[in-house]
RNA sequence: GUGGCCAUAGCUCAGUUGGCAGAGCACGAGGUUGUGAUCCUCGGGGUCGCGGGUUCAAGUCCCGUUGGUCACCCCA
């Protein structure tokens, strides 16, 4: 590379305004979201020692992290790949100090050393909403809630995105049910995660070796099988087919879709899913497993409804990782989602605002632009002007365009999306337009300057 | 970390068998209609990502490199 060629490390972002005012209408979103839901803004470190990481992952997560040692220092740090270690710190070290449930929500970026492609970056915003201390299932929906309010404040339908929910312990006494051995699990969820990935016979014929028929291997391929309230309880259906209680027990036959235990899990969560007013939105999915990690129950991930993109966010139940960090034994439940791939969704489903209402949603909009007649009466009184209504406390703009055409200049006024343009005429007075109407009226420039806001009768208009 | 494809103005791109670097939009200046439009004229801008090589001559062909992108690995 030249030496007067510098250009932005792999995987990282320059934000110019109108990028930077995206960025900032997301992470607003993401916070109104979860304040709505009555979670608390919290932050850590942007790093931290290089352990926290480890001891959850193992030391194969350190070619992943961005670590260093401060020159001349001997401890080694890492800049954070995610907040749920920072969380479980803090958590740890107030835990008796702390209401229950607690209930924390933070929009930081983070980042990780991996190759970026479609939807991954090195350095990214991901929101972060975690209920700590509520080991019931309504806890679980809550999560599910503050991500379905989101993403109905940015336009989205259940057609556009689809929360697939699944839980870990339904499937781990289903698969002990079947006599398939704890130590085996592991293995199996690994098997399960990666379906896609391969032809639906080789995906059969490896489900088989733990006595999975190829009918039960075909459930797993297509996933989504379909809980029914308690007004019809003891129905299940797969793949849009009932199924009645009686065939679901292994005595019955035919066990194909003996997806009773799992039923008996997920029951109680669609419950509370209804109760939230969310239910519309999720579909309960045996393929949804989420890595390995640490989920103990419900697992879910958001994923565009033709399963374009990546996994637009991703959680679930937590309920051993506070302990394994040092603190109580604590049931927890969460969810991360990150702003690449949110971004990239918006996108292709037409929900992106446009630069100028960007301007205005990230709190960008001009409230008065100031012009003259082009008298030099008039144009020594613009800078004055400006300088009154700033004091007032107000977005107040000029032109640093040499014409003093002022279809021009109001033609500027309307590109900046400003509410009002003042046109000034003569030292005393102006005209007050209002660029949102088009209407218009004479105003005294020192009225003006002095109360502002009266005049326009706030600032709302 | 492995592999495929890509890289020309701020943006979207054109550039012929290798022969003077281009368009639209955007940006800036001026003009016209004293009020956001339309229209007219002009202008600034690119070591063709970077570095080598072949050639009389390279944006064009070859090698390397950096970045982007897509897939794999991984996905906390």
């Amino acid at each position: 590379m030249s030496s007067h060629t510098f250009q932005a490390p792999t995987g990282t972002r320059d934000f110019y305004p109108a990028d930077a005012a995206l960025r900032r209408f997301i992470i607003e979103s993401w916070r109104s979201a979860a304040i709505r839901h009555g979670f608390e803004e919290v932050d850590g470190p942007t790093f931290e020692h290089l352990d926290l990481y480890t001891v959850k992952s193992g030391e194969g997560i350190v070619s992943e992290l961005f670590s260093f040692t401060r020159v001349g220092g001997e401890k080694t740090y890492a800049l954070r790949p995610e907040f749920t270690p920072t969380l479980a710190r803090l958590y740890a070290a107030k835990a008796n100090a702390l209401p229950r449930p607690t209930k924390w929500f933070c929009t930081p970026t983070f980042f990780r050393a991996e190759k970026p492609q479609r939807g991954r970056l090195r350095e990214f915003l991901q929101w972060n909403v975690d209920l700590l201390g509520d080991p019931s299932p309504a806890a679980d929906a809550e999560v599910i809630a503050a991500c379905v309010t989101l993403f109905e404040s940015l336009g989205f339908t259940p057609a556009d995105l689809r929360v697939k929910v699944n839980h870990r312990a339904a499937l781990a006494n289903w698969f002990v049910s079947r006599g398939i051995p704890e130590s085996e699990h592991a293995k199996l969820l690994v098997l399960l995660d990666q379906r896609a990935k391969m032809p639906a016979g080789e995906f059969a014929a490896k489900l088989a070796l733990y006595n999975f028929t190829a009918e039960q291997a075909e459930v797993f391929k297509k996933g989504i099988i379909r809980v029914t309230l308690p007004e019809r309880a003891g129905e299940v259906q797969v793949m849009g087919q009932t199924v009645e209680r009686g065939m679901l027990g292994p005595a019955a036959g035919s066990d194909a879709f003996d997806l009773s235990f799992f039923s008996e899990a997920v029951q109680p969560l669609a419950l509370e899913f209804a109760a939230a007013g969310v239910l519309d939105w999720v579909d309960f999915d045996l393929s949804i497993v989420r890595g390995l990690a640490y989920y103990t129950g419900m697992v879910f991930e958001v994923h565009e409804a033709t399963g374009a993109e990546r996994a637009v966010a991703g959680g679930g139940r937590y309920d051993n990782l506070v302990e394994l960090f040092g603190g109580p034994p604590t049931p927890a439940v969460g969810m991360g989602m990150g702003d690449v791939v949110l971004s990239l969704v918006m996108k292709d489903k037409g929900l992106l605002p446009d630069a100028g209402r960007l301007m205005e949603l990230s709190g960008q909009r001009p409230d008065v632009f100031v012009v003259s007649n082009g008298s030099p009466e008039a144009e020594a009184r613009v800078r004055p002007t400006v300088a009154a209504l700033r004091r007032l406390g107000l977005h107040a703009r000029h032109t640093y365009k040499a014409t003093r055409n002022v279809g021009k200049l109001l033609k500027e006024a309307g590109d900046a999306r400003a509410r009002y343009a003042v046109i000034i005429e003569n030292s005393e007075s102006a005209q007050l337009k209002d660029l949102t109407g088009g209407e218009q009226r004479a105003v005294r420039l020192d009225e003006l300057t002095a109360g502002y806001p009266t005049i326009m009768q706030g600032r709302g208009a």
